[in-house]
DNA sequence: CTCAGTGTTCAGTG
DNA sequence: TCACTGAACACTGA
């Protein structure tokens, strides 16, 4: 379930299991697509007998620094994430008797690492658009370098924010979901910041007012941090929130506040949003 | 069986 | 060349 929130809560995660720690077994699957076309060995070779020194995230990839070069760059698609054996990611699945146990690996592991305390790493991902990479630098070679300006953690100034905006002809929805313009926006978070700060999903984005391009800017501020704050357990975020009445495109949906929530495909994706909030 | 889907890329268009 | 759009990608689960 990966916008930036969900990352950082996997980065954090794996910051815990893994920093420190030497990896000692490393198994990777045979998917052309998930590591595009680079031999398992490489990926092997590059892993194994490491120390992971810490875990960089940009946006929505994340990667591994490790005391050699190059590192694992990891993007998560839209279904991947990083299991650990007892994480709440771990995936419980019917066993023989109708009880239910964990599987370890889960299903659709593509990496899996073991460290030298025992901790162990999985990184899976059944829809397959998720990758890993291997890099000498990821902050300064492609992907990792095309992005914009991280969510969380470098959020431009107004005056700069502005200046990224001015003479963009495309949908605000569209601009938002740009990874070169804000990376780690996805398209719930974009929905959430467009609804809190009032403003059409279908306004052309360099068509916006100062006041409409400085509530968005703090709104993509304050929803990511408070989405982050709370490990990305939406379960916490706050009931005013649109996310909790966005899912599933039925026509009686409504916000907490009983305003009509209305879904159509802006910028190629379902777009959850309440006309009589944004204009 | 069909379709939507938390994402990105790339060919085609203007 | 650039900005933008929409289809394609691959697969699960409803």
């Amino acid at each position: 379930m990966p916008e930036l929130p969900e990352v950082e809560a996997g980065r954090r995660s794996a910051e815990r299991v893994a920093v420190g720690r030497a990896i000692t077994r490393v198994h990777v699957a045979d998917d052309p697509i998930v590591f595009e076309r680079v031999p398992a060995a490489r990926i092997r070779r590059a892993l194994l007998g490491r120390r992971v020194q810490a875990i960089g995230r940009r946006g929505k990839h994340l990667w591994l620094e490790l005391d050699r070069r190059p590192w694992p760059v990891i993007h998560f698609g839209m279904t991947g994430g990083f299991h650990t054996p007892e994480g709440s990611e771990v995936r419980l699945i019917s066993s023989g008797k109708g009880r239910r146990a964990p599987l370890w690996p889960p299903r659709f592991t593509k990496l899996h690492l073991v460290f030298d305390d025992g901790g162990e790493l999985a990184v899976a991902d059944a829809r397959r658009l998720g990758r890993i990479r291997l890099r000498h630098d990821p902050a300064l070679e492609p992907p990792v370098s095309a992005l914009g300006f991280d969510a969380l953690l470098d959020v431009p100034t107004p005056a700069k924010f502005r200046a990224l905006m001015t003479g963009r002809s495309a949908p605000v929805k569209a601009l938002l979901l740009d990874q070169s313009f804000a990376a780690g926006v996805g398209n719930w978070i974009a929905d959430e910041v467009l609804y809190q700060a009032g403003i059409d999903p279908r306004r052309r984005a360099g068509t916006l007012s100062e006041l409409e391009i400085r509530r968005l800017r703090a709104k993509i501020k304050a929803v990511v941090a408070t989405a982050v704050r709370v490990g990305s357990n939406s379960d916490r975020y706050p009931r005013t929130w649109l996310f909790h009445h966005r899912w599933g495109k039925n026509a009686a949906a409504m916000t907490g506040r009983g305003e009509k929530i209305r879904h159509d495909t802006i910028a190629g994706r379902t777009t959850a949003w309440v006309p009589k909030v944004q204009r």
